[in-house]
RNA sequence: GCCCAGUUAGCUCAGUUGGUAGAGCAGGGGACUGAAAAUCCCCGUGUCUCUGGUUCGAUUCCGGAACUGGGCA
């Protein structure tokens, strides 16, 4: 079996290509683990973070630096302006495919990020049409609610999928706009596609760790790095952006970090007020990714009180299971690779 | 030591003309299938400082104590 990627897709009959996940809430201390698991065990990082795939963004989206990857090439940073646009279609697309070439190199791929819903695209291979985002139709839609109210729009949805209607709070504009789109882009129903995408298997072999902690500790650790982040000279990354035509019209400038700089910058409030919201919206997102990471099925919590200091025990336990389950010799040429170096 | 004021949810406070209480902030839970660090939904029982008294009934009125803040010595 060395066509990995005919597994990889799911068509084969093999055994799944094997992909290792480190999630968790921010500040939890996923990249140095991902890092440090990477040399150890060959692997590659694939990075699932929906503000570290932005260049010029490095100290605000708390990206890992050329000393913290450690010689471990890190996959899906900095690969869009933040004039662009990301998106989990094309962030899946992206991600899969440095996926495949990692396997195909006899490699372990560590998928590594924050954003559940980039983790989920990837470890369930979901199904994004390919239906061009119309931002024409969406502004309308938007402008469409603002002028008549949420519950017009609402309406509007209830009567070509009464299914999403049913599930998408009228409030969530966002949402009700996209199933609207949706519709009327493809002719079928959002509630009917994410049915028949929710009965969808991995194509991969999983091994999907969720760092966590005791919860005052990590509320610690994002107060701590967002004075750093203050330190480490955030407001002058934020002026640079801003000197490049960025606003907060911006996707990218809608991280947390940067809309409240941005907004301080330009006068809508202190400094002092802004690294208080940057801290209390770092917490809630927080919770936000735990709450996500909760509902992954096959999901193995590694929680850091129980592995006291060192944060290396953890990775041994990582090791651990990934040795129970065969995957740290998917591939004889890896093998081979080791074996030669030592 | 004396005189004021205060003591109610994790914090800041409101309130009950006596029928066991509510805002903001903080916090907790959840949803999520092309904006996701986005967007949205739900959640407030707490010895009303303690202790006597009045009362059918006190967190609310009266007395005392403790603590906190301010003032006077």
């Amino acid at each position: 079996m060395t066509d990995t990627k005919k597994t990889a897709n799911g068509s084969g009959t093999g055994k799944k290509p094997p992909l290792i996940v480190i999630a968790g809430p921010t500040a939890s201390g996923k990249s140095e683990l991902a890092a440090e698991l990477g040399r150890r065990i060959g692997g590659e990082v694939v990075s699932a973070d929906s503000m570290q795939v932005y260049r010029y963004m490095d100290i605000g989206s708390a990206k890992v630096t050329r000393e913290e990857m450690l010689g471990v090439p890190h996959h899906m940073i900095d690969v869009a302006d933040p004039t662009e646009e990301m998106d989990v279609a094309r962030y899946a697309a992206m991600a899969t495919a440095c996926v495949q070439d990692i396997l195909k190199r006899g490699k372990l791929p560590i998928l590594c990020g924050g954003t559940g819903f980039y983790i989920q695209a990837v470890t369930r291979h979901i199904d994004f049409e390919d239906t061009e985002a119309d931002t024409g139709r969406r502004k309308e839609l938007l402008q469409l609610a603002a002028d008549r109210g949420n519950a017009y729009l609402h309406q509007m949805l209830a009567a070509v999928d009464p299914a999403s209607a049913r599930d998408i709070h009228p409030n969530n504009i966002k949402r009700v706009v996209r199933a609207i789109e949706y519709y009327e882009e493809t002719g079928t129903r959002i509630s009917d596609h994410n049915e028949k995408e929710k009965e969808r298997e991995s194509p991969y072999d999983l091994a999907f760790f969720v760092i966590s902690d005791d919860r005052q500790t990590l509320y610690d650790r994002i107060d701590r790095r967002v004075d750093f982040m203050m330190k480490a000279g955030l407001p002058d990354e934020v002026r640079y952006l801003r000197a490049m035509g960025l606003t907060r019209q911006n996707v990218s400038m809608q991280g947390i970090g940067y809309k409240e700089i941005l907004a301080a910058l330009d006068g809508d409030m202190s400094l002092d007020e802004a690294v208080r919201i940057i801290k209390r919206d770092s917490r809630r997102y927080a919770k936000r990714q735990i709450t996500w990471f909760k509902r992954e099925k096959e999901a193995i919590w590694l929680d850091r009180r129980d592995f006291g200091e060192d944060t290396f025990r953890i990775l041994e336990e990582m090791m651990r299971i990934l040795g129970q389950r065969g995957m740290l010799q998917h591939n004889d040429r890896r093998q081979i690779e080791n074996e030669y170096r030592n």
